[in-house]
DNA sequence: CATCGTTTGTCTACCGAATAAACAAAGTTT
DNA sequence: AAACTTTGTTTATTCGGTAGACAAACGATG
């Protein structure tokens, strides 16, 4: 039995039933005749692959569209509420989870704010969360078809959290507890790594095949999307761009470095320099990143300072992420892209004056769209795929 | 016409051909009953699928092996002599070509030194090697399969040498001008990538998918294998990892941008602290990274500490590399391979205090074996490697 | 409104490639 | 020498895609 490569005929309709699935689903009012344009195949193949797929009802029919000039086409849609995906954003201080439909739309979404909470009380939210956006599914053929779950720390490739620090969490094996809880599949992915994810899907990466997404919160993490896949390295620890040396013989970080990029250019950066400014927050409360946007909107010199500052060290490890990848698209999400107006100038200064002309001349830095929900719809978007590349005999029964 | 991404079923063909003929390359004596079963084909199609290859000449039969208690079998042999590839390292100051078999064993190989050529000039020498190896070439079914030239500098996707600063290069185009001399396809390749392709296939990275192989000489570029397969970013221009910045605000280099970790680990880093400590060539030439080899061998302490620096510095990049990639493997190549010995010890210190456990647990930094010959050889294998993914009708006509 | 050309979608005949299984050839074991 | 093993080829079958015929549905045209 071949643990190999490449195989036999199986593997051809395979592809080509995901291909006109993804063709269908792309542009979704679209005729057989159309498919098989856009796709290369013959008129019976598209024709023999779409009935299969109406019978598993990952598509439908509708009533004949505009001719343009003969017969009129039977139009096919992309049935994406063939089943539902839940994707969780699991943060430091939020939780938020959404339930999407097969196409990335949100049907239903609830947040979640708690702080300093134990592992077990975590559980027992997020448990609470995809209870409640569970038993709110509408009716459909293949239901909840899997469970994703976005957190700030280290995954290994089995999904295992190795280290969370920012949640106090070390070797979580959280997968089987849900997978056992809910009997769907369930995904744990790094947070950066789902927003990115999350942006080539849903936001202005969607054309792009190389797209760095550096999530900047509290810490500073970075998705990688190299040759249109997430790239997670040999164990699943790549982009942890934040634990970038920008200073050597720098500040001490806890992650044993020293000049951390995450200690320049962080939220948490900003809020340090802040406070040793004496910047203070309007309550008593602990003073946060809204405190310092507000500020700068009634044009604070000390806060448009510092995130001038905070730009210009941002822009010091785009341009390392330049010269390393060469991107197409850089996109800065997070916590700090709500910052964007005060940070975009130093940063992008930087970029232009301190890398090469052809290595800037087609890039530009996006600041996120989807903002907070890059990581939730990033992962439930991966979990959604993952369901409609399974096997398609499997649904057949199934369905 | 698809310009999509799946077919047919042709596609299953060439797959299996492919997949035939790497399995008998890999382990060359082998039996048809022993790549069927490894492939998990059928008995049968393997039988056809290697008559084929027969005819076209890229495997051979010998007579009957070992038996294993049953019918003898026919022995196949991957026909490393089917067609040859040219392989040229071209540096700053030195072009070493090679002649290698579709195995990447070398058959001939010619290095010519010189210093601060015009294009013109580097033009004639580079011609003047490769027609010395094609004359020697015996003879065989398909001759020379191609020509690869591996290039300080950045290299664009088509191949035109967009920028090689220690050449003076800007925008050249060398690949038409040797392609319309010889007439076999020219891959022209930045030095680095090459380099890990070398290492991967010949060195000791044959079995990590993830491989980074940083090329420090003069500068430092880098080469990244990424899942297996040489990552080249949008335009081709990534792994300038010489030019990440590791001081931010530190010293200012040629690119542009300031604190570059090639301006405090390359070979010409060192030498410029070696002359600012006083350390001179024992001739009255140019001071060289092998006068100082020299010097630590007998133990002088300036040469030593200057490595043990340099080494700490070198140390602080790979720890972006790691905390970036998560390789399988790094690789440590080029001229300042050379001075392992003195360079090892503070690198694998600062790796293994600066980086968390899980990081650095599965990894190891090797030194090229390779040494001088890595790029060469890999952009050999890159051609070859070309050449027998090329469509199997074709052959089949030319044999 | 009948005819013609066009577009859509299905159906049939055919082909290429893989598989399973039978079979022949060549050895080994007892 | 008989029985079992392993190798490699051959044959029948199956599966999936293609080409092209065909029917249905529609617009344009006189």
């Amino acid at each position: 039995m071949g643990i190999n490569q490449t195989w036999n005929q199986f593997v051809v309709k395979k592809g080509n039933k995901s291909l006109v699935l993804h063709t269908i689903k792309v542009k979704s009012p679209s005729s057989r005749a159309e498919v098989a344009h856009k796709t290369g195949l013959n008129k019976g193949t598209v024709s023999s692959l779409v009935n299969e797929l109406l019978q598993e009802q990952l598509i439908t029919e509708s009533g004949p569209g505009q001719s343009s000039g003969g017969r009129r086409p039977v139009m096919l849609h992309f049935n994406q509420i063939a089943g539902f995906s839940i994707g969780i954003d699991l943060g430091v201080n939020y939780l938020l989870g959404t339930l999407t439909d097969l196409q990335g739309n949100i049907c239903l979404e609830k947040k979640i704010y708690y702080s300093q909470l134990s592992y077990e009380e975590i559980e027992k939210r997020l448990i609470e969360v995809i209870d409640y956006l569970s038993d709110s599914t509408p009716e459909s053929p293949y239901g909840i078809v899997g469970i994703g779950i976005g957190v700030p720390g280290t995954v290994s490739t089995n999904g295992e959290v190795l280290l969370a620090p920012n949640l106090g969490w070390k070797n979580v094996d959280l997968k089987p507890i849900i997978e056992g809880k809910y009997d769907v599949p369930v995904t744990i992915e790094n947070e950066a790594n789902a927003g990115a994810y999350g942006e080539k899907k849903f936001g202005v990466g969607t054309n792009a095949d190389n797209i760095i997404y550096i999530s900047a919160g509290i810490g500073i993490g970075v998705g990688l999307i190299l040759n249109g896949k997430l790239f997670k390295g040999s164990k699943g620890f790549s982009g942890e761009l934040g634990h970038m040396t920008i200073q050597a013989n720098g500040l001490k970080c806890r992650c044993g470095n020293e000049g951390c990029w995450e200690l320049y250019a962080s939220e948490q950066a900003l809020l340090n320099e802040a406070k040793q400014l004496g910047i203070q927050s309007k309550g008593n409360d602990e003073l946060t990143l809204e405190d310092i946007n507000e500020l700068a909107e009634v044009s604070n010199p000390d806060a448009i300072k510092l995130f001038e500052k905070i730009g210009d060290y941002l822009g010091i490890g785009v341009n390392n992420i330049i010269n390393i990848f060469n991107p197409d698209q850089i996109i800065i999400g997070n916590r700090i892209a709500t910052s964007e107006k005060w940070l975009k100038k130093t940063l992008e200064k930087r970029m232009k004056t301190h890398t090469l002309w052809y290595q800037h001349s087609d890039l530009n830095i996006y600041f996120s769209e989807l903002n907070t929900h890059s990581t939730a719809l990033g992962v439930a978007a991966i979990t959604a795929e993952k369901f409609l590349n399974v096997d398609f005999e499997k649904k057949a029964l199934e369905a």
